[in-house]
DNA sequence: AATGAATGAGTATTCATTCAT
DNA sequence: GATGAATGAATACTCATTCAT
C-alpha cells in the first residue's frame, strides 16, 4: 500500500540510526529525525519500533539468501560453493554496514511473531552453510572438528567484522575474503 | 569502602541480568532485585547504572590479563604463548558466560571515564594477541595475512561463542579450545 | 511553534504553583495537574522543569521593561520618571502576585543559558532605575546616599511585599504605592 | 545532653550550605560533609532537616530579640529606640549572613510545632517593631502611612541585604545603617 | 558519641504509541 | 499521506530517615 520507495529511505536512514545508537537507546523520534519526517508520519510506513527493526533483519537476510541462491545454481563442488558463499557475504557486509550491524548485534530485541519469522531465517542461513560444510566433510580430509562447531567458527570470523571494520582504514572486500577463506579453508581440511 | 564480598555478589548477580536481558533492556530495579536487595541498597555500592558495567568489564578484563600474564611467564616459543592464551581466554569464558556476553556485547555503553578505562584495557588485551602474533610471524613461514587481520580473525572465532554456546548441549571447554587452535594455528601458519 | 495560548495557560498555572508551594517543592506533576494535562504533556511545550521557570521570569521580566519603554517615552522629568516606574512595579506586582513572587524569591533556581539571559534581564532593570536615580541625583539636592544603596533600598521596600501583601486585606496599589514613593522620594532627596 | 559547642559548629556550617544552595537543594549528606560528619552522626544532634532549619531560625531570632531587649533599656525616646533596632539588625546581618538569609529566605519551609514557634518569634519581632513605629507616630508628626505599612517598608529595607550586600565589594555595615535610617526616618516623619 | 548499611517514597524525564484532523 | 498534540508507563536516580553495632 505504501510507497515502496520512500520505505527503503526510511529502513535504510533506521538501519544507520539503529547501527550508531544502538536499537534500545536509539529512539522512534531519532528515526523519524534521520527519515526527515514527522514521529507520527513513521507510523503510516510501520506499525512500531520492532517492525523496523524486523523489516532491516529480514530485508537483509532475504537479500543475502537470494543471492547465495543465485551464485550456487550449477555449482557442485562444495568448496567452490564455500568459496561463494564467503565472498558474497563479506561483500554484502561490507557494503552495508549499518544493516549488518544491526542484524548481527540486534538479534534478540524481537518478540512474537517477528521473532519466529527472523529466528528462522537465521536457522535457514546457518544450515546452509553447515549444510555445504557437510558435504566437504563427505568428500575431502577435514581436521575432526565437528560441523556444527566450524561452521560457528566461519561465523565468527565473519560476523565479527562490525566490530572493527571500517572502510577508510582497513582493507578492501576481496583482501578480507581472502584471509577468512585462507585461514578457514587450511585450518578445517587436512 | 564497602564490604567487597556483598560486592561482588551484586557483580555476579548484575552481569547475569545484563547477559539475559541486555543492559539498556535491564533495569537497575532488575538488578536489585537478583541481587535481592532494594534499589536504593545498590546505590550504595554503585554510583550508578554505568558503574556496574564498568566494575563487569573491568573485574573480567583483570582477571583474563592478570592470568595470562601468570601463564606466560617463563614461556619464550610464540606458538605456545598463543596456545595458552586460546586456552585460557574460553576456558574463562565458558566458566563466566554472562560476564562474557556483557564484555564481549555491550561495548560501547560506557561512557566518559568509565569509557577510557574499559577502551584501554580492551586495547590492551588486542595489543598482546597482535605482538604475539607478531612473534609468530617473525619466526615461523606464515600466510599472506596481516597480524592485525588475523588478529581479529582469532578473536571473532573466540568471541562469537557467547552467541551459540551452551554449556548443557555443547561440547567441553577443551574441545572448544582445540578447534580454534586447529582451525587457526593451520590456517595461518604455512 | 506549539499554541501559544495554551502555553499562556501553563505559564499562568505553573506560577501559581511555585508561588505556592516554592519552585523545589513543587513537583512537574503539580504542574500538569494544576494545568489539567498529563504530565508527559507538558513535556510538549517545555523541555524541562528550569525552562517553565525561565519562562515565568522572562514573560515577567519583559512585560515589566516593556511597559517602562512606553511609560518613559516623552518623559523628560527624572522624578516623574521614577514616579512613573514606582506606580508600574507595584501595580504589575499585585495584579500578578505568583509570577512576582517566583522572579523575586525563585531566583538562582535557573543555570545555564537560563540562568544568563534572566541575570541579563535583571541587571538592566537594576540598570535602568539606578540610571534615572543618577538623573536625579544630577538634578536635585541629595542624602549622601550611592544610587547603588539607594536602588537596593527601594528594590526592597517594593520587592518585599511578595512577604505580605495580601489583596483582600492590605490596602489599594496606589496606597502602597504611595506610601513607596512619599518615603523613598522624601528620604532620599534632600 | 549533647554537646552544646559542636551543635553550635554544625549550626554555623548548616546555615552556610542552606545559605549557598538553598534549603532544599542542601541535602542532609551535604550538610553532614560540611559538619566533617557522617550523615548518621547529625542525627545525634538533630532530629531531622527540619529542626536544624528551626535551629539556626530560632537561634538567629533570639540572639536578636535578646540584644534588642539589652540595647533598649532605658531608653526611652522612641526615635532613638528605632535608631538602636536598625543598627543591630543590620550589624547582626552583615556579621551572620548566612544565617540571616536562611531566615529570611527560608520562611514557609518549617511546618507543624517548628513552625508555629518560627511564626510566633517572627511576630514578636514584627510587633516589637511597630509598637516603636507607633510610638512615634504618637509624639512626632509622621507622613499619612499606616505603621503596619510602614513596618514592612523598614524591614523591606533592612532584609533585602541579602541578596545584594557582599562584605568584599560593598559598604561597611555603618554606611549601611546609615542609608537605611537617613531614608526611613526622613521619609516617615514630616 | 558515632557510623556503615540499608530502604521507602518520591522526582524529573523519556519514550513508544495514539488519534483527530 | 502526514502531523500536532497528547498520554500511560517506565526509568535512573536522590533523599531523609532508620537501626544495629
Amino acid at each position: 500500500m505504501s510507497n515502496p520507495g520512500r520505505k527503503a529511505e526510511i529502513r535504510k536512514k533506521a538501519a544507520q540510526v539503529f547501527a550508531e545508537k544502538g536499537f534500545d537507546r536509539a529512539s522512534i523520534r531519532d528515526v523519524a529525525k534521520a527519515a526527515e519526517m514527522s514521529l507520527a508520519g513513521l507510523y503510516y510506513y510501520y506499525r512500531g519500533k520492532e517492525e523496523i527493526l524486523f523489516d532491516i533483519e529480514h530485508t537483509a537476510f532475504s537479500t543475502l539468501l537470494e543471492g547465495h541462491a543465485e551464485n550456487l545454481a550449477g555449482v557442485s563442488d562444495p568448496i567452490e560453493k564455500l568459496d561463494k558463499i564467503i565472498d558474497a557475504h563479506i561483500s554484502f557486509f561490507i557494503r552495508n554496514l549499518p544493516e549488518m550491524k544491526v542484524m548481527v548485534h540486534e538479534t534478540n530485541q524481537l518478540s512474537g511473531q517477528y521473532l519466529e519469522e527472523a529466528a528462522e531465517l537465521r536457522r535457514r542461513y546457518v544450515r546452509l552453510v553447515r549444510g555445504i560444510l557437510e558435504e566437504v566433510q563427505a568428500t575431502q580430509k577435514t581436521e575432526d572438528i565437528s560441523t556444527g562447531t566450524a561452521s560457528f567458527m566461519l561465523f565468527g570470523m565473519m560476523n565479527w567484522l562490525y566490530t572493527w571494520y571500517s572502510p577508510d582504514h582497513d582493507a578492501d572486500p576481496k583482501v578480507v575474503s581472502a584471509a577468512v577463506k585462507t585461514i578457514f579453508l587450511h585450518g578445517f581440511l587436512k
